[in-house]
DNA sequence: TCTGGGGTCCTAGGACCC
DNA sequence: TCTGGGGTCCTAGGACCC
């Protein structure tokens, strides 16, 4: 029998912040984009649990997240500390976690920056796992200060939803016995893959739980929600066979901008977009892969429609001549008339990587 | 409230080939 | 003369996740 677990950072670069500089400590804390006063554009990227008492959260427009902290202070309580994104530190941070797990178990998946899938199915039973679980949240907790929660179940899907049951400095455990009597009760949005649109969906039909859920056949999930529906019919009943990947390659390697300010300039955009492939290239070489063979590009409107073009070359390419040029050939005519009739200003550009060779 | 940036996976339609 | 079936590749867009 499997046993999985997962771990799950808690407001990890808010958390990272706070322990990095004792000043922090106890204030609400929002990392992501500069507020600019209440005119800043972007978002909130982690906001620490003080804040969140504020009603700042994970995605809320930087300049909401302003407001509030304005609205704060009016109240007498302290200001939201606003800090910028440092992927440098949270990338470090994230490879010591990581080898701590590794000390414990031999099959470590790192889902995103702050999440792992690892196996603990050579311990005797739930009590021998969670012990290791304590340890590694122990030895977390001393090395980087911040805290995380751990779910434990026979798959993926069970230990994921576990983790983020007991949030902060959780931890779970779901022994098989129990896992189709914990998925039945949970609202279907817990279930990862089902997001707003879905949710929408089957709540029009009155579905809101993820027992509602199981009066369909698979069939029926198919034919409502494609090949995932196949999936998410086993899911349900607590079947998810998916392995814990250690390696995985990156399919795409892109950046993208959004403007101070909406523009049509071509100069100021020409500017930005070359930026962008030289960074994006700069990424590619250190990648480790030989080749690209398709390369696209993205474009933003003011009205937020979002456009996508992408070329597939005749040959794999390592050519940064051939990147720029291929890209600027799909950006120019949203420039223009051509793909920009209505002369609609620009707010983000950006420029992708795709299909390697190694 | 006026919406980031980094990704992954899936789908549908068209081109093309045998 | 007016039209099959299977397969693959490519592109654009959508949903979702952190």
């Amino acid at each position: 029998m499997r046993i999985i677990a997962h771990l799950d950072m808690d407001a990890f670069f808010a958390s990272l912040e706070e322990a990095g500089s004792p000043i922090f400590k106890g204030l609400p804390i929002a990392v992501g984009s500069d507020p600019k006063n209440g005119q800043g554009r972007g978002v909130v990227s982690t906001a620490n649990y003080k804040a969140r008492e504020y009603g700042i959260h994970s995605a809320l427009p930087i300049s909401k997240a302003w407001q509030l902290s304005q609205i704060a202070k009016v109240e007498g309580k302290p200001e939201v500390v606003f800090l910028p994104v440092d992927f440098e530190r949270y990338n470090k941070a994230h490879e010591e976690i990581f080898e701590i797990i590794k000390k414990y178990s031999d099959l470590v998946e790192p889902a995103s920056i702050d999440e792992f899938y690892f196996d603990l199915s050579f311990s005797k039973n739930y009590k021998e796992a969670k012990k290791i679980c304590f340890r590694i949240k122990q030895e977390i907790k001393e090395e980087l200060k911040v805290t995380c929660s751990v779910g434990l179940g026979l798959n993926k899907l069970i230990a994921k939803i576990s983790a983020g049951m007991k949030k902060p400095d959780g931890f779970l455990a779901v022994p098989e016995k129990d896992a189709e009597k914990f998925l039945e009760l949970l609202p279907i949005r817990e279930i990862p893959g089902i997001g707003p649109k879905t949710e929408e969906k089957f709540n029009k039909l009155g579905i809101k739980i993820v027992k509602d859920l199981k009066k369909f056949s698979v069939e029926e999930l198919h034919k409502m929600l494609g090949k995932w529906g196949i999936d998410l019919y086993y899911k349900i009943r607590g079947v998810d066979d998916s392995e814990i990947v250690e390696n995985k390659e990156a399919k795409s390697i892109g950046e993208q901008i959004t403007f101070e300010q909406n523009t049509l300039n071509s100069i100021y955009i020409g500017e930005a977009f070359e930026n962008i492939c030289k960074s994006v290239f700069k990424r590619f070489m250190t990648s480790g892969f030989k080749s690209f063979r398709t390369v696209g590009i993205t474009v933003r409107f003011s009205d937020f429609e979002t456009k996508t073009t992408a070329k597939t070359l005749k040959k794999p390419s390592s050519s940064k001549k051939e990147f720029e040029l291929e890209t600027m050939k799909l950006l120019l005519p949203y420039l223009d008339k051509r793909k920009n009739p209505k002369k609609k200003l620009i707010r983000l550009i950006g420029a992708k990587l795709e299909k390697f060779k190694s």
